[in-house]
DNA sequence: TTTAGGG
DNA sequence: CCCTAAA
């Protein structure tokens, strides 16, 4: 099946949910927005997961050993961003690729250079170009990158503060400067083992005719390995294609992807209808050929996605925790939020300018945020109480690894390039948005920015009736290979002693606390001592089963002699 | 903050 | 998972 709409949009930036996380002692503070917090980090991990699925796919083979190494990770983790900005007569290209984590994180020269390291196969590639002129060099991750950024910067005045933090500090280019509206240009491409139902734009009328979607069958192949023709193709890899084979390998039975446009015009909305207006030569504006106003996702933020996995792992099984893990996040389906000032619209019944969208609304004031759904059930909102089947779990002692967002190259026939972009803060207003650790932490999948809302309606976000009661968390079932975790630390360390458990089976894991590993040993013994067909959920092998009684037992009985050194 | 248990 | 008394 072949979906295909497109999204325009136009604003100047994107920021990121005031969110910002909180650990388990600040939810009980905070618990509104501990709760958002948790959402979108499914959110997030799916898109990551999905991302790292693809790149897995493509760039990682089983060593010799059959097991993966950091290093052999650590390269898949690409990213890739392309900023295009005009000048005059000039346009300024500028292309960044570098290693997971320089998306994830604010502070990307840092993560960039770490990543360097890390991985030693990163490459920044910064092309200037301008009518006749063309010029395209290799940095160095660091001073000398930031060095280069600079001086195209001021060279070319103005910059949009989209990716600015994905290529280095604020400070360093002053991106604060935004006269002009940047042109960026930020495509992302996963696959979803989701249908579309999930994603269609029912839920966001608004839109609907203007997101480009893509979803096709995998088999649908994957002819256009096309690179695009510009001098920036050879920095990246070509996600695209490897998106593509990956469906066909049969992971993923769809094909889903955002193709964002470069849009120059910006557009007005009329105050009277709420539609657009075409106000050429003024800065926000944009054009538009019909009474329709037209959005375009201009990137998504994937703030961070942990992927763990054994260190014993195979890619095999890396594999399949991935894709565990998209299929539980899928199950719940997406929601779209609509962010206007880092505050959420949930009025879905609102004009553009009764939302506060006006005319002189900055354009990076806007955000679109892709949540988990609950269930099936469109984007009513309701409380999000609905327990998400999402969750990314994963195997046991892992080893962790940052999100991945893929750099996709330009569908066939379209000769546009394809990223995901993360990135954090950028908006300058945003209320209430303590960026850096917590947006680091915050993980969500954000759409960004965008102007949007017709007449029609906006996307409710998520009706938290209770912005200040305490939520349940969201329920996220241990996974085989979790209990597999936690069975082998208990084994080890022994029980009472959660704290040292927790840390040593889940140390990556934000979401376990120690109180839950301690649940988890609870019911794990009280399931060991039923009959399988009492328990419920994902069924237990009963090798696991007999070892939690083994060492149940056998640290019962330690505790039962004080004098005996626990370490034997 | 952690543990340990009941809810 | 939550809530809490205790330590």
């Amino acid at each position: 099946m072949v979906l295909q709409k497109r999204l325009y949009y136009g604003f100047d930036g994107y920021q990121v949910p005031p969110i910002p996380r909180a650990t388990r002692s600040d939810r009980r503070r905070c618990s509104f927005r501990k709760k958002v917090d948790d959402n979108q980090m499914c959110a997030f991990d799916l898109l990551a997961t999905v991302a790292g699925k693809l790149l897995l796919e493509e760039e990682s083979s089983p060593s010799s050993s059959g097991r993966l190494s950091e290093k052999e990770l650590s390269p898949t983790l690409q990213v890739s961003i392309k900023k295009e900005q005009q000048h005059g007569d000039k346009i300024l290209k500028v292309e960044h690729c570098g290693g997971l984590e320089s998306m994830i994180t604010s502070d990307c020269s840092v993560n960039v250079a770490k990543s360097k390291i890390q991985v030693g196969s990163f490459e920044n590639k910064v092309e200037l170009a301008s009518s006749g002129y063309q010029e395209s060099f290799d940095c160095t991750v660091g001073d000398k990158f930031k060095k280069q950024m600079n001086i195209e910067l001021q060279n070319t005045g103005n910059i949009s503060n989209i990716a600015k933090a994905d290529i280095c500090s604020l400070d360093d280019l002053t991106l604060r400067d935004r006269k002009h509206p940047a042109l960026v240009s930020v495509e992302s491409s996963m696959t979803l083992p989701l249908g579309t139902d999930h994603f269609t734009c029912g839920s966001f009328p608004a839109i609907r005719e203007d997101v480009n979607l893509v979803i096709r069958d995998d088999d649908e192949n994957s002819s256009g390995c096309t690179h695009p023709s510009s001098t920036t193709t050879k920095s990246f890899r070509a996600p695209s294609c490897v998106g593509n084979r990956r469906l066909r390998n049969g992971f993923a039975s769809k094909y889903w992807k955002v193709t964002p446009k470069l849009k120059r015009e910006e557009k007005h909305f009329n105050a009277a209808s709420g539609k657009p207006v075409c106000l050429p030569g003024q800065y926000g504006t944009f054009q538009s050929e019909d009474s329709h106003v037209k959005l375009r996702i201009k990137s998504f933020k994937v703030p961070e996605l942990f992927i763990e996995i054994p260190e014993s792992a195979t890619v095999g099984s890396l594999k399949r925790t991935v894709m565990e893990a998209v299929t539980k996040i899928l199950g719940g389906g997406l929601r779209v939020g609509v962010l206007l000032q880092g505050k959420k619209l949930r009025d879905d019944n609102k004009t553009p300018l009764q939302t506060g969208i006006s005319d002189d609304t900055k354009l990076d004031a806007l955000g679109f945020s892709l949540e988990p759904s609950s269930s099936l059930a469109p984007p009513p909102l309701h409380h999000e109480d609905s327990p998400f089947p999402l969750t990314c779990d994963s195997p046991q002692p892992l080893t962790r690894y940052s999100p991945t967002p893929i750099a996709v190259l330009d569908p066939p026939s379209l000769n546009l390039g394809s990223f995901v972009e993360s990135d954090h803060d950028s908006a300058p207003s945003p209320p209430d948005m303590s960026i850096d650790k917590n947006l680091k932490d915050s993980r969500a999948l954000v759409v960004v920015p965008a102007m949007n809302v017709g007449a029609s309606a906006v996307v409710p976000a998520r009706k938290s009736k209770r912005s200040e009661a305490a939520q349940r968390r969201i329920h996220r079932p241990f996974s085989v290979s979790e209990v597999e975790a936690l069975v082998q630390a208990v084994e080890k360390l022994g029980t009472g002693i959660w704290r040292d458990v927790k840390s040593r089976a889940f140390d990556y894991a934000k979401h376990r606390t120690y109180v839950d590993v301690k649940d988890k040993w609870k019911t794990l013994v009280h399931t060991a001592r039923i009959s399988p067909q009492q328990s419920r959920g994902e069924p237990v092998p009963q090798e696991l089963l007999d070892r939690v009684l083994n060492a149940h037992a056998h640290w019962a009985k330690q505790q039962a002699k004080p004098e005996t050194c626990r370490f034997r």
